[in-house]
RNA sequence: GUGAGUGUAGCUCAGUUUGGUUAGAGCAUCGGAUUGUGGUUCCGAGGGUCGUGGGUUCAAGUCCCAUCAUUCACCCCA
C-alpha cells in the first residue's frame, strides 16, 4: 500500500498538550460552577438511534446529522427499485439506524424518559461531551465540538431561569470575559404573531427582525413582505421592531401592544419576574431583553438565552432556553425543562483571541531529574517517590542522554526546575536545583527541596 | 445547498504577472562548537510526486482544462 499523507476529517481537530491544558482550564471552570449550584454529571453515548434524533432539529437539522452506516450487508433490505429511485432520505433510514448526537439536549430528554423512575425530580444535570454536525466548517464552526450543557428538568419555577443567568455570570466572570446575556421569551413572540394575525410566521418574523443591525429597517420590512406578511401586519410590527429603553421600559411598551394576547402577557409577566429576581443579585454579565433572539424556536416554549462575548466577534458562546414538552415526544408528558449550553470551543477561540488564558492553564511538570546513568537512577527512584507523595509533579528523564538533550527537553516542556544528581551530589547527599528561568543553581537536601516547592507552588 | 479564495519543505510563505540552468527564505528538526548545564550566538546537515490528472510547448511550479483538498462568506448554528 502506498504511503498516505495522514489527515483528519474536515472540521475536526487534534488537541496538543498545550491546547489541552487550556481546554481543561475551561472545562474545569465550567464544571466547578455547575457543581456549585448542585448539578450532577451524566454522559450519554456518542451514537443514538437515528429515530431519536430525526425530526427534532427541523428540516435543516436532519440534513446536518451524521448517520452511521449499518454493519454487515446494509443493503440487504433495499430492493433494486428502491435503489434506482435514489430517494436519499428514505434510503438513509433503511441503511442507517444510528446517528452521531447533534446536541446534548435531545439525548438528555431521551435519558430522562428512559430513567424516569430512577430520577429524583427536579433533576439538575450537567453534561460535557462532544457533538457532531455535518455543517460546512468555517471560523468558529466545527464538525466536532464540545457542548457543556446544564439543565433543570421537572420544575416550572422561574427561579431556574434566574439561576442559569447566575451560572452564566459566574462562569464568564471566572474566565475573565465581558459578556452580554440576551433574553427573550417564546410566549412574547407568539403573542406578537397572534396580535398581527400571523401565527405561523413567528420564525420568519424573528429571523428578519434579527437582521435589523446588519441591514437596516427598510431591508427588514422588505424581507418581511417577501416572506408573505401583509402590509398592515408589518405596520403593526413597527413599534416592536423599534423597541427601546431599558428592560422594564421595553416590557411596558410590549404590554400595551400585546394586551389582547393572553400568551403574550404571560410571557411579559414571566420576564418581569425574572428581571425582578435578577435585580436583587450582583451579576457580571449585562442582561438585556432582545426580541430578535430566535434560536431553537423548534422546541423552546418560554425563556430563550444567548450569550455573546463583548470584546470578540464569534457568534454566541452560550445559548439555551425553556422547553415545556421536550420529553413529550418520547412519551413523558408535562415535564418542563430549562437549560443552557456553553460552547467550549468558541470560548476557547475567544480566550485565545484575547490572550486571556491564565498562566495556571499551562501546568506541567514541576521538576525534572537529569539522568546520568544506572547508578544515579537507582539512587533517585526513592527520591522521586517522596517528591510525588509531597504533591510535586516530578519526572526523571528516562535515558542517560547528553545533558544538552535533557536540558532542551526541560526547556521545551516549560519545566521550571531541573534537579541534577550525579556523583558529587550522591556522595554529599545533596541535590543541585537549577531554576530554568533565571538560570541560577542552588544545592540543598531533599527536605529543603520539598519545602522549597511547597512554598513556591502557592 | 450557494459564492469566493488558497494548494510549493514538518510549519509560515516567496517564486506564477512576462514559461527558460540544479525551486528559495524564515521558523522547526538533527549534528557540531560545548562528554555536568537548556533558553542567546556561530558553523553545518537532512528534508520537495511544486495537491492530483490531462493539455499547450523545444521547454510548465509558472499558461489552459478537469478533479480533489482546504479556508472564508451566505443559509443555519455552539
Amino acid at each position: 500500500m502506498a504511503i498516505q499523507k495522514p489527515s483528519i476529517p474536515k472540521g475536526t481537530r487534534d488537541f496538543s498538550p498545550e491546547i489541552m491544558a487550556k481546554r481543561n482550564f475551561i472545562f474545569d471552570t465550567i464544571k466547578s460552577v455547575f457543581k456549585l449550584y448542585g448539578f450532577q454529571a451524566i454522559e450519554t453515548p456518542a451514537m443514538e438511534n437515528l429515530s431519536t434524533l430525526l425530526g427534532k432539529y427541523g428540516e435543516e437539522g436532519d440534513k446536518l446529522l451524521f448517520k452511521v452506516l449499518n454493519s454487515g450487508d446494509f443493503l440487504s433490505d433495499v430492493s433494486e427499485t428502491e435503489l434506482s429511485e435514489r430517494n436519499l432520505t428514505k434510503l438513509s433510514t433503511q441503511i442507517c439506524e444510528k446517528g452521531l448526537r447533534y446536541d446534548l439536549t435531545v439525548p438528555f430528554a431521551r435519558y430522562v424518559v428512559q430513567h424516569r423512575n430512577d430520577i429524583q425530580f427536579p433533576f439538575k444535570r450537567y453534561q460535557i461531551q462532544p457533538v457532531w454536525r455535518a455543517d460546512r466548517p468555517q471560523k468558529g464552526r466545527y464538525r466536532e465540538f464540545y457542548q457543556c450543557d446544564v439543565d433543570v428538568i421537572g420544575s416550572n419555577s422561574l427561579l431556574n431561569e434566574v439561576e442559569l443567568v447566575q451560572i452564566i455570570s459566574d462562569v464568564f466572570s471566572k474566565l475573565g470575559l465581558n459578556t452580554i446575556t440576551k433574553l427573550n421569551n417564546r410566549k412574547i413572540l407568539s403573542g406578537i404573531a397572534e396580535i398581527i394575525g400571523q401565527k405561523d410566521k413567528i420564525v420568519d418574523i424573528t429571523v428578519a427582525i434579527d437582521k435589523l443591525d446588519k441591514i437596516g429597517l427598510e431591508a427588514v420590512n422588505k424581507e418581511l413582505s417577501e416572506k408573505g406578511l401583509p402590509e398592515n401586519a408589518i405596520e403593526q410590527l413597527q413599534p416592536i421592531i423599534n423597541l427601546s429603553g431599558n428592560n422594564y421600559q421595553k416590557l411596558d411598551q410590549l404590554s400595551q401592544v400585546l394586551s389582547q394576547s393572553e400568551v403574550g402577557m404571560k410571557g411579559i409577566s414571566e420576564m418581569r419576574t425574572i428581571f425582578d429576581y435578577l435585580s436583587a443579585i450582583e451579576l457580571n454579565t449585562e442582561v438585556e431583553l432582545d426580541l430578535t433572539l430566535a434560536r431553537g424556536l423548534n422546541y423552546y416554549t418560554g425563556a430563550i438565552f444567548e450569550v455573546k462575548a463583548k470584546d470578540y466577534a464569534i457568534g454566541s458562546i452560550c445559548g439555551g432556553g425553556r422547553y415545556d414538552d421536550l420529553t413529550g415526544i418520547f412519551g413523558l408528558k408535562d415535564v418542563s425543562g430549562v437549560g443552557v449550553s456553553f460552547g467550549a470551543d468558541r470560548i476557547f477561540d475567544v480566550l485565545s483571541g484575547l490572550e486571556q488564558f491564565p498562566s495556571s492553564a499551562q501546568a506541567t511538570t514541576d521538576l525534572l531529574f537529569v539522568n546520568f546513568g544506572a547508578k544515579e537512577e537507582a539512587y533517585i527512584m526513592p527520591i522521586l517517590q517522596k517528591l510525588r507523595k509531597a504533591g510535586i509533579n516530578t519526572e526523571l528523564f528516562p535515558e542517560s542522554d547528553k545533558m544538552k538533550k535533557q536540558m532542551t527537553y526541560a526547556d521545551k516542556k516549560s519545566i521550571p526546575f531541573v534537579a541534577i544528581v550525579g556523583e558529587n551530589e550522591m556522595t554529599q547527599g545533596t541535590i543541585s536545583l537549577k531554576n530554568m528561568i533565571s538560570g541560577e543553581q542552588n544545592t540543598m537536601n531533599l527536605e529543603e527541596l520539598i519545602v522549597f516547592f511547597k512554598e513556591n507552588k502557592k
